[in-house]
DNA sequence: TATATATGTGAATATATATTCACAATAAGT
DNA sequence: ACTTATTGTGAATATATATTCACATATATA
């Protein structure tokens, strides 16, 4: 066989993006190396050429996650000052990102990912945080400028804001597309952010 | 060796219970028939004599949860007859429930779990849905009062209280115990409960 | 162009894990 | 007490999967 021989950066991508698409599809369990390296047209011992272990493979994923979240609330936070908007169409992007790809909230959420991985968890603890801290920066700052309501803390805010995500995107899935996260995220938000505004 | 011979009714329910109690403590990954096999004092083999599968270990494990959430709604709507109070009630034994055994949020919202069992998958999605539905049915029970206000989704309502328990309880576990779980739930019940509540 | 380094291959190894089976011991029914 | 069905055991089997290694080939560099 003549696979083509690409640097190790790009095969880094590859087989990170490749992992997590597979644990879209096949679950954290249906992640081998033996189906990783046939989705990007190697064979499994080549992988070793790029990661030391599955765990790296796993990190190198984990990576692409922090990434996606992060790069939403940037994009939201320039395209609006209001911060109510500004959750709102956090709001829709995160719904979109885990739409297009689930490998992002099974990862996340699932405890075999740290298990046996102290390092890994708290890593993931800290991206969750990181990505939420973001979320109740918007909140404060929202409430600084008298946009929304004082009365409520922004941490707690923050975790409702996944709230109201997070067991809608597991139904979905579950339903096999059935259940529409859409239309429940819209009608929560409608009255989250009802709550939130200043009377 | 001289083992205790029991009812093969009584080793189903002990192996159950062993099993969901080891998906809490080592994750669906750990929950081997060498493991589940010890736990209960037996050898491996053993498992076979009441159970024909894996899989059928893992149905008897999902058995006990869906009673476990239901157990909850039953007795806390025979404690009080106000809705929100109900609810008020549920969200508190909903977090005890989990966080006694945090087996049941990781089989429940556990991709390897259904991956490649769509039989198991419809079912989990059944009692999720026959859960909030229960809650929902609270929800319309206060509208029908005048206790609620009327211009929300049950279907909403449900969702988002799960929606305060869910990640909060991930980050629990993610933090190792010092994330306070009941604290955001308090502080989230607060909010919601005001929202909710017919001015 | 020659040589070295990085990348890919195929076979081999090691390990974990589910499952089966022949046999042993215990409990239940007669 | 005797027989039988049920439950437990230990060894054996099968399979999946991560990982290693000697070898091959392509790409860059001198």
């Amino acid at each position: 066989m003549s696979t083509e021989k690409l640097d190790t950066e790009v095969r880094q991508d590859q087989i990170a993006r490749a992992a997590l698409n597979l644990v879209a599809s096949h679950g954290l369990k249906g992640l081998s190396m033996a189906r990783l390296a046939r989705r990007v047209g190697l064979v499994p011992s080549a992988i070793y050429r790029h990661f030391k272990d599955k765990d790296e493979v796993l990190d190198a994923a984990i990576g692409y996650i922090q990434k996606g979240l992060l790069d939403n609330v940037t994009v939201v936070c320039k395209e609006t000052s209001d911060p109510l908007d500004c959750l709102r169409r956090l709001l829709i992007l995160h719904v979109k990102l885990i739409r297009e790809n689930q490998g992002i909230p099974r990862i996340i959420f699932s405890e075999d990912v740290y298990n046996g991985h102290p390092e890994r968890k708290t890593r993931v603890y800290e991206i969750v945080k990181g990505y939420l801290d973001r979320v109740g920066g918007i909140v404060r700052q929202g409430q600084q400028e008298g946009r929304i309501r004082p009365d409520v803390e922004p941490a707690t805010v923050s975790l409702m804001f996944l709230g109201m995500i997070q067991p809608a995107a597991i139904l979905w899935h579950m339903s096999d597309g059935e259940f529409d996260v859409t239309r429940h995220v819209e009608k929560a938000w409608k009255t989250f952010s009802e709550y939130l505004k200043t009377k």
